[in-house]
DNA sequence: ATTACAGCATGACAAATGTCATATAGGTCA
DNA sequence: TGACCTATATGACATTTGTCATGCTGTAAT
C-alpha cells in the first residue's frame, strides 16, 4: 500500500484529489495539509511513501517544505499551476521526484505516483521543454530586484527613495536598468515581465 | 439519479471532482467541459440537473455560459477561485443556482448540488457578506474602461492615443479621471486596483 | 425653453519619469 | 600592480505623465 500525504490550499481541490487518490485500491491517504509547514509535520509524524505538494500556499510554501524535506526517504511531487520556469528550477534544486501541472490529466496523477515510488523522476513535459528553451536567470541585481519589488506595489519613485535611503535620481537609474535588462519601455511593461518569468520572490 | 456535467479548464481539478462526485451513490457526471462554449453544447446535448462551472477558462468564460443557459432548467452552480463582488454580482444576475468556492470543503460540493436541486439556492458565506459591504460598480465610464485595459497592457500615453485616435492630452486626462476615481496616485496602482475589485471584463 | 449634468475632448502647465555621462568601491585575473 | 569588470550611487537633461481650466456635445428634469 503507497501511504500518501498531501499539501494544498483549496480546500476543494484538496478533497477531490483524496477521493481521486482513494479510489486506487494500492493507495491511501494518511493526512491532509492546508500549507506547507503542516505538510512538513504530517510527513515527520506519519512517515509517508509520498508527499502532494501545491507551490503557492499561505504561509510556508510548498518548495520551502520540498527543501526541509530532502533528505527523508519521502518522495515529493510538486502539483501546481504555474509552469514558471523559476518555480521548476527551484524545485529542482529542492531534489522533487515529481512535477505536475494541475493542467494535466487526472489519470496522470496515480502513474505518477507509481513511478516515483518506483525511483524514477516525473517532470511534466512542458516543463522540461521551458526549462531548456526559455529558462532564464533573473538578471537583475539584488538592489534592482529590491527596487522592482517596491515599484510593483505601486510606489513612486520618491517614496521608493524615501524607503532605501537613496535619492530619487539613483533610484530612476535603476529603474532604468531594469527596464533596459528587462528589454520593455515602461514600468508597468516591466512588471507584468517580471511576473511572467516567475522572478517573484 | 442526478445528472451532472462539469466545466473546469484544469485537468486535473476536473477529473478530481468527477471522480467525488461519482462517490456519491445518488449523482452521476455525465459530460466534462474545459470550457464554456463546449458546457453550454453538453447541456443542450445532455439536458442534465446540474452543470457545475468555473469562471476563469480559455474562450468562452463561466459567466458567458451562464448567462446562455439561463432558460433552461439545467441548474449552474458556479465554482471558482475568486471571492470578487464583481465576478459575483454578474453571476447573481445571471441567475445562477450557487457559487461556491474552491477555497470552501469539499464536503459542501455533494450537500450544494441537493440544494439547488431541490430548489434552494446555494452562495458562499464570504461572498454575502463582502456583496452587503463593500460591493461596488466600476465607477469608469466605457472610454474610461477602454483607456485602462490598454494602460495594463503597458502601452504608453502615445500608443494609447493612437489607437483610439485621439490626443495624448486627452487620453492622460483620462488617465486622471481614473486615477482620480480609483483613489489612487499612479497608473500602477490603479491597475492593481482594478483587478482586486473584479472590474477587468 | 432653460437649466443642470454627464461624458467626451483639448491644450497649457507642473511634476514625475526615463536616459545618459560620470564617479567610487570592491573583486578577479593575468 | 595594474587593467578590467561589476555593482552601487549621483545629477543634468529631455521626455512622459498627471492636473487643471475650458469648451462641446446630448439628455434628463423643471
Amino acid at each position: 500500500m503507497i501511504r500518501i500525504i498531501i499539501a494544498e490550499d483549496q480546500k476543494m481541490l484538496l478533497g477531490a484529489l483524496a477521493a481521486l487518490i482513494d479510489l486506487e485500491e494500492d493507495m491511501e491517504v494518511v493526512g491532509r495539509a492546508g500549507n506547507g509547514e503542516e505538510a512538513v509535520n504530517l510527513v515527520k509524524l506519519h512517515n509517508p511513501d509520498v508527499c502532494i505538494m501545491d507551490i503557492e500556499m499561505p504561509g510556508s510554501s510548498g518548495l520551502e517544505a520540498a527543501e526541509q524535506l530532502k533528505g527523508l526517504d519521502c518522495k515529493v511531487i510538486i502539483l501546481t499551476t504555474f509552469a514558471r520556469a523559476g518555480y521548476f528550477d527551484r524545485a529542482v534544486k529542492a531534489g522533487v521526484d515529481g512535477y505536475l501541472l494541475k493542467d494535466s490529466p487526472s489519470e496522470e496523477l496515480s502513474s505518477s505516483i507509481r513511478s516515483v515510488v518506483s525511483g524514477r523522476r516525473i517532470y511534466a513535459s512542458e516543463l522540461v521543454d521551458e526549462a531548456y528553451n526559455t529558462s532564464s536567470e533573473n538578471p537583475l541585481t539584488d538592489r534592482e530586484s529590491e527596487v522592482l519589488v517596491l515599484m510593483a506595489d505601486g510606489k513612486s519613485t520618491k517614496e521608493i527613495a524615501g524607503q532605501l535611503f537613496l535619492t530619487t535620481g539613483t533610484v530612476r537609474n535603476y529603474i532604468s536598468a531594469i527596464l533596459d535588462k528587462l528589454e520593455v519601455s515602461n514600468r508597468i511593461e516591466a512588471i507584468t515581465r517580471f511576473k511572467e518569468k516567475g522572478w517573484f520572490k
